[in-house]
DNA sequence: TTGTACGCGTTATCAG
DNA sequence: CTGATAACGCGTACAA
């Protein structure tokens, strides 16, 4: 079952293997009638071409590295990676490409080293849930080209996101519509890239809203469940009539905090979060929040990582990708809020 | 930053490139001294050997693929993949080897024939939600060696997989052990053998009580929360006194469909799921449940495969892995047992 | 437009 | 124990 070579597909076509591989390849420096030809007897074949082969030739690879370092806390949890996975494995398929799969974290011995390494992979994304994970400075030392998932203060290196600030000054704008003043953060960890996004802007709608920004009114928790029930606790005591949790995690966390506390959602405080993951729906009452889609994430960085590659010379690159406001009943709707007064 | 060469390595040790392609394979036939000479160039130049060029020499590469069709679906809501996945980069990464990523589905181009010939990768690891999933065959036909993840009936296949059966039959007893007598199952599709092993548990837990399986007890779901629902709607109408849900998604849904017909569990039904997924313990009352750790899986399943690299003529492997019954209130104990007569 | 010849970095074979 | 040397399959100047 030994696949085919380009030597013997050569063989069987009447032509030389410079041929035959400038067929494979979509060389325009070959007539029509022997591509088409030798294209018949490849198929014939199921002729596929060496990787290993083609990787020696070329001086790179056609694969290309995800590394998430640290999975071991957050893929068990989040359904973020595998979606974020899922996108680059599609982009990088229909660019005729690999996916190899690089978990970081202790213990791991090949992450860095063999992967940076020219001849392994021809690129990495990289994606950590902060920004000075010890294993970027060593990748990105390597030169090897590399897309960072979530944005980066260092001006060298490329990356795709989410409009996480955007999106939170949109959330926050929405509450303060609605007629809340009081209106509540929680927000995630300060070292993460997106909670300070985050955060930004719910300080933005406030401020474009002629109100002032109380320090009392903000927490800080750490995207997760029991963060935001303790998050909810200590804001209660401020008083506040919409919080807006910077993740979903945290919002179900809240909304059980505010219940516990004897206090109704959405008619004594609104709420809303961020991910718009699977369970948001599922809350009592379902959750406003903002809805990101990993697979395009992955499908950008994929794509400006095969950009990188092709030209190594070029200046990093960024995207930002959009998010979509979902309200739904936790926030209130403006008749709910007359009705409140 | 190009990688060192063997070439450069032998001229800076001063030896040739075949004792250091020897050193770095551990080849006996080196002498202690010139090996440990050799050792520290290699180590001062960082050197990394190239995996195309090794793969190409060697005839085989030290990659292996996950291949998880229909990912699609699956991966989003469910835990299940990243951590089978996280088991295999962990076992992988201990013995040298890649794992590259190949969703399947529709779309994908390069899934079954890149990978299956000769010269990608060196085996593969496949988890299909069900045993006739379409891309089987094919690779099966590759000849390259292949781990399925969940038991098949061709006993030509190696896998891994949990104790299902037994696990079922364990939570069942528990259940009959606690008293009761008409204990319902909502199982999953009948063409994922996963489930038609947990629904084989439930029934020898009954018999060997000593009672009949009544049909009138036994719903089909697809392992859905809204399955769930409407499983134990259907159930309610047969008096059960308790149930297993074959999955704790469906064991929630369940959950909610019980409290919606004015029921309270464990006091009316006791209840118990399996998988042991994140939310179980949030659950009100928390569920008692199988835990089963795909991470192992997922190791197992690397750890079979290479050793069927190692030795493609062997015959197939199996490994059944056992899981934890965790008893949560859910199910009630015998005390509340005794109290509801 | 096509073919020839060489090199990519490694392992394996065969002499020494 | 060590060192040449020939593959491995492919891409690509260079020549025709």
């Amino acid at each position: 079952m030994a696949s085919s070579t380009l030597e013997q597909i050569a063989e069987l076509s009447g032509v030389s293997r410079s041929t035959v591989s400038r067929v494979i390849n979509n060389d325009p420096r070959v007539s029509a009638a022997t591509r088409e030809h030798v294209l018949e007897i490849v198929r014939r074949e199921r002729y596929r071409p060496n990787l290993s082969a083609r990787g020696l030739a070329l001086g790179r690879t056609n694969v290309v590295a995800a590394v998430i370092p640290g999975a071991v806390d957050n893929i068990l949890t989040d359904p973020y990676f595998p979606r974020l996975l899922h996108g680059m494995a599609m982009a990088a398929d229909e660019r005729d490409h690999f996916v190899m799969l690089s978990l970081g974290g202790p213990g791991f011995r090949h992450t860095v080293d063999e992967i940076a390494r020219q001849g392994v992979v021809a690129g990495i994304v990289f994606s950590a849930g902060q920004v000075d994970d010890p294993l970027f400075e060593p990748l990105f030392a390597s030169q090897t080209p590399m897309v960072s998932v979530g944005r980066s203060d260092d001006d060298r290196v490329s990356y795709v996101d989410v409009d996480n600030r955007g999106s939170a000054q949109q959330v926050a704008s929405h509450l303060l519509r609605l007629g809340n003043r009081r209106v509540a953060t929680i927000a995630g960890p300060s070292f993460a890239p997106a909670a300070v996004d985050r955060l930004a802007g719910y300080r933005a709608a406030i401020e474009a809203f002629g109100l002032r920004v109380d320090q009392d009114l903000i927490y800080e928790g750490d995207f997760s469940e029991s963060s935001g029930r303790a998050g909810i606790k200590s804001l209660l005591e401020h008083r506040p009539d919409a919080v807006f949790a910077a993740s979903d995690r945290m919002a179900a966390g809240a909304l059980n905090g505010i219940r516990a506390a004897g206090l109704r959602v959405p008619e004594d405080i609104a709420l809303a979060g961020f991910d718009d993951m699977p369970f948001a729906t599922e809350l009592e009452p379902p959750l406003t929040t903002v809805r990101q889609r990993p697979e395009k994430l992955g499908a950008a960085a994929l794509s400006l990582l095969l950009d990188l590659i092709a030209e190594p010379a070029s200046p990093p690159k960024r995207m930002i990708l959009p998010t979509e406001l979902i309200v739904r009943a936790s926030c209130g709707s403006l008749q709910d809020q007359r009705e409140r007064r």
